[in-house]
DNA sequence: CGCTGCTTTGAACAACTTCAACTTCTGTGG
DNA sequence: CCACAGAAGTTGAAGTTGTTCAAAGCAGCG
């Protein structure tokens, strides 16, 4: 399981950055942990080459093997009804950690894919959870990492649930620019790697309802949409829109 | 933490049955742990005395002290917007564990109370990851109910999000009969301890909305509905309803 | 008995979807 | 480098589903 070789390797072609010195140390499985013990989990951490969009991490069905930290890039975490309709089920960011809820039966039930150029950090689950065994900041780390996806699917319900439209998207794009921003990204102006239709089937709402919000959001000052760039012109008023306790990091769900 | 004594008052009392001789052991925590390390987990649980209809087992805001596994009864756990609006996050039966979301900040962020007379088992937490600590069935089990967690919430989140009226209801009612029957329980007669209020806030729709799917099912021979007692007359044509992968367990959610 | 709260039912209304057409972008091959 | 085909996005009009509002029916309980 551990490769200090093969990390040293990849470390020369520039893909690897131990856990110690990764930007994201503060978002991942590190917190809280002890710069020895960082290490231990350093050992077991593989560096994969980075993926292409498109690309899979793990497909419905896959046994569970590992679990995936975000490094760069971003993920889509979907699962596929039998009719072969599509369910977005979250997008993921650097740091976010995806394959938890593979746990309960050792199997995947939604597949990962890349939406844009994405490097990934491996974290085979059998070496985590003796990992965690050992080290109690780390099982504590990912009981609070599980129990924070849970808080975040409350969230998400809700806003599934109770939410028009507007509220919808506004509270999709507030969630975006909050985690930008704890990433150290701009929070007004970004990207959104995926397309109208994953945000629309993300949100349960139809496309063309999307594509009529942005014009609206446009038109109505809150932000400024180029395609797939977004400034964000006012996100006071976003935040009102989206409602009260939008604060809820959004977006972020299952992989 | 351990209370000898007191359980055996309490046994006394017919309250207390040890997790060894709990008809929910393979359900709840115990799953996959030996005897012995059973009594260890034994001796941390505090069973309570029964809660009443609408007595609180924790409050929104409330640090997190202890997770809860319903026993008997069922609970509802909720939370309250700032304008007062309350959301219902899941119903939890027999066997099931809240309080999960709550250990990422050590803060319930939702409140449960008791839908009827209810009585649940008190595991303090920092006990129960220190014992998770020696124990690694119990790391692996609690990892694995939290992961299993995740999965409910993405199902829901589908139903939430691309289900109609009707599909939404036929799922709800046929994930109670599921884990009513994998409890012991009739999958096919049983009583909503949750109000038609609840339901409809529970499945994002309105009151009026559920009771007429209830006498439209009732109608077309799905079910039939007495006030709060609910005959299942043909399960597949509800299964059928609620459309594929309708196994998802779904209603429990949060705690 | 007469509240009070929950449930049911009807009718009007609104929000979002669906359908259809059109535009813009992207990338591929000539 | 341009042309073209297919994908993705936008826009308008019509259609549905579920909501809202209003009112009446019912069970439980002091």
């Amino acid at each position: 399981m551990t490769e200090p070789t093969d990390r040293k390797v990849i470390d020369l072609k520039g893909l690897k950055v131990a856990c110690q010195e990764c930007s994201l140390r503060d978002l991942c499985l590190p917190v809280g942990m002890s710069v020895q013990d960082i290490d231990r989990l350093d050992h077991i951490i593989r560096r994969k080459r980075p993926l292409h969009r498109g690309d899979y991490l793990y497909r419905e069905g896959d046994e569970l093997h590992s679990l995936y930290a975000v490094r760069s890039g971003s993920v889509k975490s979907f699962s596929v009804s039998e009719e072969g309709e599509e369910q977005v089920l979250g997008f993921h960011l650097p740091g976010e950690l995806v394959g938890l809820d593979a746990i309960h039966d050792s199997t995947h039930h939604c597949s990962t894919i890349a939406l844009e150029t994405t490097s990934v950090c491996e974290i085979p689950f059998d070496a985590l959870e003796e990992l965690a065994q050992e080290i109690p900041g780390l099982q504590h780390q990912l009981f609070r990492l599980m129990s924070r996806e849970l808080q975040n699917d409350e969230h998400f319900m809700m806003v599934l649930g109770k939410k028009s439209s507007e509220e919808k998207l506004s509270n999709f794009l507030v969630s975006l620019s909050q985690r930008f921003s704890s990433r150290g990204f701009s929070g007004t102006e970004f990207m959104l790697s995926m397309s109208r239709n994953d945000i629309a089937n993300y949100l349960g709402l139809a496309v063309e309802t999307i594509s009529r919000l942005f014009t609206r959001f446009q038109n109505n000052g809150l932000i400024e949409v180029d395609r797939k760039f977004i400034t964000i012109r006012d996100l006071e008023g976003l935040r009102r829109l989206a409602g009260p306790q939008c604060g809820g990091h959004m977006g972020a769900h299952r992989g």
